[in-house]
This record gives structure tokens, sequence and C-alpha cells, in this order.
DNA sequence: CATGCGTGGCT
DNA sequence: TAGCCAAGCAT
């Protein structure tokens, strides 16, 4: 049996690495705690690069707690557009609506009242509680997880909760009382830039290279261990320009599940042909005048894949096409106006276009 | 504990 | 190209 590896030793030298390494980021400009909460939320399974842009403007259009409580629901789902999994910026507005009722609109310096919050976990109660408040209590993220398998040697499964606590419960004992932020954020920092996956970690400039065990046993990248995913189901779906001049079909998506509260182009299950498609317009109460087939597309979500084929279609003008369930938005206040999800990005190039004009001579009469 | 929930960059 | 994955949480 082989000794356990003492995680004392790490405290120092990564507080005196973190002090000379710490990237400049917009959400370390300072550390209250609407700030780090946002940028914690936005983090989840998300790029720093990709965060940054969000980040600004998410803060320019709502500054604090009390403008988040009470943003109307597109607007906020606007904002987050291109971001993904947004039942986190739903919960964020449901937290910041209790932080207004039940905690005066001031963010409660505790742990336990922190993780009590929608859309606030372990990670995130711990990052919010120790960079903000100063609060010793864990932020074990993937990075962290990362790190110390490696420091240990660890082949444990990292995405079982179990390891997880008992990582958290480990960390828990190290944090030192005076800069608990800034040991948790140094953690995840050499994760994030040093002690990176997919075998480019960059020992030579580690801190904690001097106790890794990964490292002197010559298997840092066989770890951390992960347990495989589980593959994707694919799903076949038409998706549909409505045109009825300069207006496009758009509708809300419902309240749970995929893509929950954004809107989308009409799209129907299958893979449908021409008369299919007439058929179904026809069917909503429209009048088709032409089709057009349009390339198919592609796009893939954490747990499904959509395999996508699609049609212009125009229609005529008539009174009653709100009738079909249907906005009917102009094309320039569709893209500025409603949160649409990347997955019809192939399509939404196309709401622009013209099938009805004689000079384009596009699509099939009907 | 397993599964649902996005997106885009990288290999 | 297809797969992997990046600062998780809710149910």
């Amino acid at each position: 049996m082989t000794e356990e590896t003492s995680l004392e030793q790490i405290v120092m030298p990564l507080l005196s690495w973190y002090d000379g390494h710490a990237r400049v980021l917009p959400w370390r400009e300072n550390t209250a705690p609407y700030r780090v909460w946002v940028s914690e939320i936005m983090l989840q399974q998300t790029r720093v690069e990709a965060v940054k842009p969000f980040f600004e403007r998410f803060m320019k259009a709502l500054p604090d707690v009390s403008a988040l409580a009470a943003c109307p629901e597109d607007e906020l789902l606007k904002l987050w557009e291109g971001l993904g999994y947004y039942n986190r910026v739903r919960n964020m507005q449901k937290a910041a609506q209790v932080i207004m009722t039940e905690y005066s609109g001031e963010f409660p310096a505790d742990f336990e009242k922190l993780l009590a919050l929608p859309g606030i976990g372990s990670y995130t109660a711990g990052a919010i509680s120790s960079i903000a408040f100063g609060i010793p209590m864990p932020a074990v993220d993937g990075n962290v997880l990362r790190v110390i398998s490696r420091v240990k040697a660890s082949y444990e499964d990292v995405l079982k909760q179990s390891v997880k606590n008992a990582m958290e419960a480990e960390i828990r004992e190290l944090i030192p009382k005076e800069r608990a932020g800034d040991f948790n954020q140094a953690l995840i920092e050499i994760g994030a830039i040093v002690c990176v996956p997919n075998g480019k970690a960059k020992c030579e400039e580690c801190p904690l290279a001097f106790c890794c065990r990964a490292k002197a046993e010559g298997i840092v990248d066989e770890l951390p261990k992960k347990k495989a995913k589980k593959g994707r189901r694919i799903e076949d779906r038409t998706v549909l320009i409505l045109k009825d001049g300069d207006r496009v079909a758009i509708r809300k998506r419902p309240a749970k599940g995929l893509l929950a509260g954004l809107y989308e182009l009409p799209n129907l299950d299958g893979n449908l042909s021409e008369q299919q498609v007439l058929e179904q317009v026809k069917e909503w109460g429209l009048s088709p005048l032409r089709i057009l087939p349009l390339a198919g597309a592609k796009h893939i979500f954490s747990h499904v894949e959509w395999h996508m084929t699609g049609y212009a279609v125009s229609l005529e003008e008539t009174d009653h096409m709100e009738d079909s369930g249907f906005l009917f938005i102009e094309t320039k206040e569709t893209e500025s106006s409603y949160p649409i999800p990347a997955a019809f990005a192939a399509y939404a190039e196309y709401l622009d276009i013209a099938l009805g004009e004689e000079k384009y001579r596009k699509g099939k009469e009907v």
C-alpha cells in the first residue's frame, strides 16, 4: 500500500505562484459578490474566452441584483443567447428575486444560504463564499479535480459525487484563513493554464511538480480518470423559413426542456419531403406560394444531435396568419430582439431570402 | 447515481 | 470529419 500524499505542502507554493501568474480577467477587476456570481455562472462548462464578451455586455445591461431581478425574460435570454445551458440564467434571475425579497438585495455572506439559491451548487457557493467574502470553503471544479487527482496519482473516477465530496472535505482542511479566495482561484488557475488536459500539461512550469505523484510516476496523461459518457441520440428535424414579404415566422419554445423559452424557426419531427411540408403548412392555415429546398445541416447538443433538412416557403398574405400560432416578425427585428439559439443558425442565414419576387426566380411554384 | 441541459474550439 | 471537452446544477 502506498502512502497518502500530504497536501499541506501545496498551499504556500500555490499562493506564491498565483501572486505572479494570475491572469488579468474582466471579473477579477474587483470581487463584488454580484460580479463573482455572474462570472462563475457563465464559466460553468464554458471556456474563459467565450465568457469574456458576454460578461462585459451582461454587466453593462444588468449592473446589479435589482436590475437582474426585474429584467423581462426575452431580454434576459437575449443577453445569454449563444452561451448555452439557458437554465443558468433563468435560475440566476430566480436567485436574484430571492435575494431582493429575502435578503434586502444584499448577497448573504453565508455558504449554506448561497447554496440554497437556485443555480448555485457546492462549487459556485464555495467560489462566491471564498472570493467575495473570504469564507474558507472549498470551490472544487473540474480543474481542481484534475490537479488534485494528479498530485495524488488517484485513479478514482472524478465524475462520481462521492469522489468529489471526499476531495472537498480534504481541501477544506487546507484553506488558509486569510487567503481563501486566492487559494481556491490558484488551484483552479493551475488547472486552467498549467495542469491542462489532453496530454499538454506543462509540468516544467508547475509549482506543484516537486510533490506531484503523477509526474513522478509518468502517468500525468492518464489522469483524471472519468467514466465514458453515453452517446448522443440522433433526431431528424425539418426546419422552415416561412416568409410573408419581409416578415418571417418564429415561435417561443416551451418553458421546460431543451432550449426552454427561446424562440425558434418552425420545425417538425423527421426529414420531410416538399409535399409533406406543403401539407403541414396548409394545416397551419397558411397559404404557400413557392417552396425552395435548403442545404441540410447538423447541430450537436450535449446529449442529442439534430440532423436537419430545410425549406424556404413563401406565403400568401392573409388576415388570419396569427391563427397558425406563429409570430410573423420583420427579419431585422427577429435578429435584434428575439433570442434564437445557435441550433438554428444554418437556417437563420436564409431569413432574408427572397422567394416571391420575379427577379429572383427562386423556388418552385406550388 | 444517471441523465438532461449548449456551444464552439481543438485535435 | 467526428470526437472530446470547458470554472456544474437540477432532478
